[in-house]
DNA sequence: TGTTTCGTACGAAAAGTTTCCTACCTTTAA
DNA sequence: TTAAAGGTAGGAAACTTTTCGTACGAAACA
């Protein structure tokens, strides 16, 4: 079987059962379909040959790669994690926020989410980066 | 016709192509069909009928609103554009960041697209919500 | 050694989303 | 008063994404 190449193209955009399957496998590191399925039953039902679907199409996609070297295969992410976050993040505040990381900010502090602890480690950061 | 009932359930998830059309209906207010597809096409090209049938859809599903009084109708956004947006964020804190808006923050700290008068707004704000 | 269990591969059905054709009505303008 | 322009409605085609049935090979085990 040939290997998988990654289509030599801009950032590919991970459908929404693409980005579960991405963030167990963030979360555990590489791991055979078995564990990511098991992993994604915690939360939903869905069938084995489903999610080792899912994969194959991330591997041909060149989201995912996969060692063959064992009967069970191992998939890895292709990316950092780190870019596809990014890369996520650009997207987002370009439809949400008109490509304004401040705005997305604003609404940051003024929601709930945000806790005290949150709030003191930004100021933390805001004063390391002034200092620079 | 009847109106159009927003179904009584959890917040909906708009799709992409309703997404544009949202953003469209957030900057402008409330618009015709024939003026949002003038607006997209501004950057894809989309046939008027396309417009029309999503725009219909995102009312049945209780998206937008419409005031039939005209033989033109007028589309409004049904939800409170903040609403829309304070849902749509926290479905991105916890798909991408654990539901933590802190780490959220964080990446976006370090990001090259936060400038230095985000910053500065940052650190107003900050102060603000420190006096309370 | 047979049989059961666990793995991959492949194709296609099912479901969701987007696009547009066609029909038909109303308004506008020649 | 007719033709053209512009509006809505509805259905179906096209495309994308998700799900799973079936086939078949390898490993485990009785």
């Amino acid at each position: 079987m040939e290997a998988c190449q990654p289509k030599n193209q801009k950032q590919i955009e991970p459908t929404k059962a693409e980005l579960e399957i991405l963030q167990v496998l963030w979360e555990k590191g590489p791991l055979t379909v078995r564990l990511v399925n098991d992993k994604l039953n915690e939360f939903r039902e869905i069938n084995y040959t489903s999610t080792l679907k899912l994969m194959q199409i991330m591997a041909e996609k060149g989201i995912l790669t996969r060692d063959e070297s064992q009967m069970k295969h191992i998939y890895h992410v292709a990316e950092k994690e780190q870019t596809t976050k990014d890369f996520l993040l650009d997207k987002f505040i370009d439809t949400m926020y008109n490509g304004s990381a401040g705005r997305l900010m604003m609404q940051l502090m003024g929601n709930k989410k945000t806790s005290k602890e949150d709030l003191e480690a930004i100021k933390v950061l805001l004063n390391q980066l002034e200092k620079k």
